[in-house]
DNA sequence: AAAAGCCCCTGGATGC
DNA sequence: TGCATCCAGGGGCTTT
């Protein structure tokens, strides 16, 4: 589900409330993709000091260590002041003076990870091969067009492995590449610098206009307010394959590209 | 080093 | 109605 716009509009739907708040315990459910790396009763005491993001990670920074969160395919977080009684599918509670922040991932591909610090090996191996961020000031259109030029891929692919730059998923690679005007089997190592530098715009305005609109709700996504978003309805190729494009009419069409859906327009994008 | 496949897991939509 | 099949916002790990 949750690609950068939905993991930081998660964020901020919650880091206020939740920050300087004090951890009276914590409750697992059924296994996540990796243990949780310390005794749950252990995080009691520590005072939540505030929530950033990197790439799809969330990262709560606590007065001793930091919990990486993961929202995996089909994660949500929640944040109430009281929770109700957990279902089948909240895999993890974090209950704080100021409230409860539940995690609620019937696929179980989301994570919740104590480690010591950033440096901590299991950060580093979660986090340490992360591309830089597309919305702060390392994301430029040289070097991105430097970094692409390494890569055989198809862009497409190379958007989603997130090495190069992070927090691009699915909906939004296709969204980018069709704003580029850019064939998504295009190898990324023979864009041009301006077209790589069309594409570095794209991706920055896909991606801050869908923070704008709360994200992308296509089945069950909402914010820990339990808000839907609404960038879904201005998609111009994602899971539009057979209708016309908004642009020039031509027929959506979907290809597959390791293994995940590829939208695009023949038309506009060469 | 980089690319390509393979999984992890559950639920909803579709088709017979 | 029931059952099989396909598909889904990710990404680490293993193999080429």
């Amino acid at each position: 589900m949750p690609e950068l716009p939905e993991v930081e509009v998660t964020r901020r739907s919650f880091a206020g409330r939740i920050a300087g708040a004090r951890v009276l315990a914590a409750r697992l459910g059924k296994p996540l993709r990796w243990p949780l790396g310390c005794d749950p009763q252990a995080l009691a005491g520590r005072q939540v000091q505030g929530v950033r993001r990197r790439g799809k990670y969330l990262l709560i920074d606590l007065d001793a260590g930091l919990l990486l969160l993961h929202l995996g395919m089909s994660g949500s977080l929640s944040f109430m002041p009281e929770a109700p009684e957990a279902g089948p599918h909240d895999h993890f509670d974090l209950f704080t003076t100021q409230g409860v922040l539940r995690l609620n991932d019937p696929r179980r591909f989301g994570a919740v990870v104590y480690v010591t610090g950033e440096d901590d090996p299991v950060a580093q191996k979660l986090l340490g091969g992360l591309g830089v961020e597309p919305l702060g000031p390392d994301f430029e259109p040289v070097a991105f067009h430097a970094a692409l030029r390494r890569r055989q891929a198809p862009i497409k692919q190379v958007l989603l492995a997130g090495d190069v730059v992070v927090g691009v998923g699915n909906i939004y690679a296709s969204e980018a590449l069709f704003l580029a005007g850019i064939r998504p089997t295009t190898r990324a190592s023979r864009l041009s610098l301006p077209r790589a530098t069309r594409l570095h715009a794209a991706v920055q305005e896909v991606l801050a206009r869908a923070v704008d609109k709360g994200g992308s709700t296509l089945r069950d996504f909402s914010n820990a307010w339990g808000e839907a978003g609404y960038f879904q309805l201005e998609a111009m190729v994602y899971d539009r394959a057979g209708q016309p494009c908004r642009r020039c009419g031509q027929t959506i069409r979907r290809m597959v590209q390791g293994q995940r859906a590829t939208y695009f327009c023949r038309g506009c994008q060469v």
